[in-house]
RNA sequence: GGGCUCGUGGUCUAGUGGUUAUGACAUCGCUCUCACACAGCGAAGGCCGCCGGUUCAAAUCCGGCCGAGCCCA
């Protein structure tokens, strides 16, 4: 019978919800795990992305649960910043800066709420258990108050300060805009060369901006360009205005562009500001909020940038500076709503040091355990790339205010934390007037970056500023879960406020995942029609196919979405679905005491087995090797062989211990990647004796004690019924005939005997030859349906020597000579039944070859494998 | 342009120096077998992106090239 997944997912998902399986327990004496839930982003719809990402942290979740601790999985939702004010804006075909802003304000919460329920329903039909009880998002005043709170600690500390620095600006709209508000258009700009000259030097600089040339603080070129070798460190002057600048080197000036000189402008776009800040430059505001030219422009001030482009290549031209002009094609920033072009202006912002911490950073980086380790990396590169402070502050409505009132000179008041949460638009400042020179405060219209919110998320779930003794029992946090878009911003910042804060990295442990791919490869966009819906998989395949899917990509990688996993991860489910139907069948109809046989200490080995390797997998977050292993163990160990070898014991009601304990345990194992049908299956067949009210409140069980030798037993046991399954299939007898006879022959020195040895031919003693191989016959012939096994010895086995080859150490120690060696062999194969082979005067020892021989039996249909031959008869 | 990662049968994937390169999906045979035909058994299919180097030995280590992805406040 097929499963029917969709009915059983909603009805164990619901379970979970009302028994509050996965709720946490602040009075547990067990140790907690605990994850850093990244906050989810409330603008809409699942995607695959956070289908995938979620559900491999709900597999560490699970799994630390299993392993008995108490797992603190926050449910948490990020509802600050620009994607959710741009989708108002759409929604409402309104635009943010023409709005009231308060109103606008509870427009974006009203969306952002009525994506949340959805999103929380998503979650749970992927089987994600993050617990409702420790909810939190991140516009509440609750989580506000504790970035305002996190903010003022560092003001205090002088880790937070006010300074200048560029932002993008609108000179029409005079306004600041987002990075994600810029709209780049490709133009046709001038390339002027233009010649500087100074004291020995002359050169001509190539640029698109020569209204700027007042605000040039510097030449810059690059150090392996050797036209300009001669010239760094010299100063020339800027035509015109005859101030004099240095020709300095930077590796970021591109030879080829131009004349592969470029003038460095006090701020003329990024790239000038990273320089900038190189070679500490000074900052000159040269451009006013109107897009007009400011006083160190001199005859030029007061005027509009673009006039001035025209207006001074008239005057470069005149004195004969102007060289020449060619036209390129180049990506011009533009405000989104007016198309006017963008400038760079110099403005007041808030900073967090950051730089002062670059050493310290990777110290902090360092005590972190990385998954995979490769992205720490990426945070160091970061780091070491960095050339300015944090810029907290940003010039828009939905986030969270900064806590500060201004009075006209410039002068700031900090909110007092008792205030917190605290609107300075809206609420009143903690001292009258300024304190410094008594003039009215004015509540800053300012917001932080998001990243302020959400990097201190793992402050907040530990109660920091709450409650000190939850926060010394949860702080530090077990781990992080992220993806590899953010090492950058979330975890960076993360690092960085919980250590200045309080002194020690926020977590123990990072987990970093890659990102999922449409089915071709290529990133999914909307516009080249290649999305893949997660809702559309779950209706079609359900949570647990997608999961298998989601455990199958190795952490950190990116990988393309491939349906086809889904398929084997649907029919995995349905083949453990009939797992547990067989047992159920037997379930309380057993006559019998258990009598353990070779074959289930075998499999109890291969569980032991499995279960070790898995949690160890799962332990280093590598999934995909987690679901390898557990997946070959169940269906090959235990449906393919194990199941089929009792089926004669348990159909004569001998026989259901070890066939109940294995499927538990191996239940249990892939519950945190499979949660659905392990639950399922827990509740169909186990519950009523385990007693626990769910699969998730037993423990992964330790090894389970078999006797090795039996086991080794159990294992040829499998290989001959398997090899003799085979033949009956070749020879087209149906596997439910019975057999008149089976027999047994081996190729080696070792003996096959049966274990009871009353089919043991007389002249062979099984105590006598070493390395023994012995079957289990009444399950051989029970699962063959034969009526006798016989160990032949008059059949002729003939041996082919397939290939030899030599064991690394002796390769290494023959050399060029091995090959000679394994000519010698393969002339006189006899060699190799002695204990040593004389080649060049020295003694080797044949244990060194490894030999792959090929055996056949004149006459007879048979199956060889390690160290004998099987054959069936009618 | 810089940093990191990836490139293995038709498609995707495991595999960090040494048996005959793992598995899935798809294809082709055979089999209704008392849990499962969403199953079982078997077959075919690969110069492990390209070029060079290190080594007795390279999918694996090193260098270069080509292609793809993420990030660059």
């Amino acid at each position: 019978m097929p499963h029917d997944f969709r009915e059983s997912e909603k009805k164990w998902s619901n379970f979970w919800n009302e028994e509050r399986v996965f709720q946490y327990d602040f009075n547990s004496s067990k140790p907690t795990y605990s994850i850093d839930t990244p906050p989810r982003y409330a603008s809409g719809k699942m995607h695959i992305g956070h289908a995938f990402h979620y559900s491999h942290i709900d597999m560490v979740a699970k799994y630390h649960k299993i392993k008995g601790e108490e797992v603190f999985f926050p449910l948490c939702f990020d509802v600050n910043g620009m994607p959710i004010e741009v989708n108002v804006e759409k929604k409402y075909g309104i635009k943010m800066r023409e709005y009231d802003r308060q109103e606008f304000v509870k427009l974006c919460e009203e969306f952002a709420e009525g994506n949340i329920q959805a999103m929380i329903g998503q979650f749970q039909s992927l089987g994600i258990t993050a617990d409702p009880s420790l909810y939190y998002r991140t516009n509440s005043e609750m989580y506000r108050k504790y970035t305002q709170i996190s903010f003022i600690r560092m003001f205090e500390k002088g880790i937070a300060y006010k300074g200048s620095h560029p932002v993008n600006w609108c000179p029409r709209c005079e306004t600041a805009i987002a990075e994600s508000e810029i709209v780049y258009e490709e133009r046709d700009v001038p390339l002027n060369d233009i010649k500087f000259k100074g004291e020995g030097a002359e050169l001509i600089i190539s640029t698109t901006r020569p209204e700027l040339i007042a605000a040039c603080v510097a030449i810059a070129v690059n150090p392996k360009d050797e036209r300009y070798t001669r010239l760094v460190g010299k100063q020339v002057k800027l035509p015109i205005f005859g101030k004099s600048v240095p020709i300095i080197t930077d590796e970021d000036v591109l030879t080829d562009f131009g004349t592969g000189a470029e003038m460095i402008c006090s701020v003329g776009d990024k790239a000038d500001l990273k320089m900038i800040y190189k070679h500490s430059l000074p900052f000159l505001k040269s451009i006013d909020e109107r897009g007009k030219l400011t006083e160190i422009a001199g005859k030029y001030s007061g005027l509009q940038t673009k006039d001035v482009k025209k207006k001074i290549i008239e005057d470069l031209k005149l004195s004969g500076d102007f060289v020449s002009s060619t036209t390129i094609k180049q990506n011009v920033g533009t405000c989104w709503r007016c198309g006017t072009p963008l400038e760079y202006l110099q403005k007041e912002q808030w900073f967090v040091r950051s730089m002062d911490s670059k050493d310290d950073l990777k110290k902090w980086s360092e005590k972190l355990e990385w998954h995979p380790l490769f992205m720490k990396k990426r945070l160091e590169d970061w780091i070491d790339s960095l050339s300015w402070d944090w810029v907290v502050s940003r010039q828009r409505y939905f986030a969270t205010p900064i806590p500060v009132w201004e009075c006209d000179n410039g002068h700031q008041v900090v909110a007092k934390e008792e205030q917190c949460y605290v609107d300075p638009l809206i609420d009143p400042p903690p001292v009258k007037d300024c304190p410094t020179c008594h003039l009215p405060l004015k509540g800053s219209e300012e917001v932080f970056d998001t990243w302020m919110d959400s990097s201190i998320s793992p402050l907040f779930n530990t109660f920091y500023a709450r409650d000190e003794k939850l926060f010394s029992k949860l702080y530090p946090m077990s781990l992080r879960p992220q993806g590899q878009d953010i090492i950058r911003t979330w975890a960076y910042y993360s690092v960085l406020r919980g250590n200045l804060l309080t002194g020690q990295d926020p977590w123990k442990e990072i987990m970093v995942d890659g990102n999922i791919m449409a089915p071709d490869g290529r990133p999914m966009h909307a516009s080249w029609g290649n999305v893949v819906d997660p809702n559309v998989l779950l209706e079609k395949y359900g949570a647990d196919a997608f999961r298998y899917f989601t455990a199958s990509c190795s952490l950190g990688e990116d990988t393309a979405f491939r349906e086809r996993d889904l398929i084997r991860g649907q029919r995995l489910m349905n083949k453990i679905y009939n797992l547990v139907s067989f047992l159920e069948f037997y379930r309380g109809k057993q006559t019998e005491k258990d009598e353990m046989r070779p074959a289930d200490h075998w499999i109890i080995r291969q569980m032991n087995s499995a279960i070790k390797e898995v949690s160890s997998a799962m332990n280093d977050f590598e999934f995909d090797r987690a679901l390898r292993i557990a997946e070959a163990f169940i269906w090959h160990d235990l449906a393919d062989n194990y199941v089929e070898i009792i089926k004669h014991r348990i159909n004569g009601y001998k026989t259901y211990e070890t066939a109940y304990r294995v499927l538990l345990s191996s239940i249990i194992m892939i519950s945190p990647i499979f949660p659905f049908i392990a639950e399922d299956s827990y509740q169909r067949l186990f519950r009523e004796r385990e007693q626990k009210r769910s699969v998730f409140d037993l423990q992964i069980p330790d090894t389970s004690p078999y006797d090795v030798r039996n086991a080794q037993i159990g294992e040829t046991t499998v290989e001959a019924i398997s090899m003799m399954r085979d033949l009956k299939v070749k020879e087209k007898i149906p596997l439910s005939n019975e057999l008149s006879e089976i027999s047994i022959i081996t190729t080696t020195n070792a003996l096959i005997t049966g274990q009871s040895g009353k089919n043991m031919p007389a002249d062979r003693n099984p105590q006598l030859a070493s390395g023994v191989a012995i079957v289990d016959e009444d399950d051989v012939m029970g699962t063959l349906r034969a009526r006798e096994l016989h160990y032949p010895m008059t059949w002729k086995i003939v041996e082919r020597i397939e290939s030899i080859r030599l064991t690394p150490e002796l390769y290494s120690t023959l050399r060029e000579r091995a090959e000679d060696f394994i000519r010698k062999i393969r002339e006189d194969p006899s060699h190799i039944a002695d204990q040593y082979v004389e080649f060049e005067g020295r003694k080797i020892e044949t244990r060194e070859l490894i030999v792959t021989r090929s055996y056949s039996v004149q006459g007879m249909n048979v199956n060889c494998g390690k160290g004998f031959c099987v054959s069936v008869s009618k």
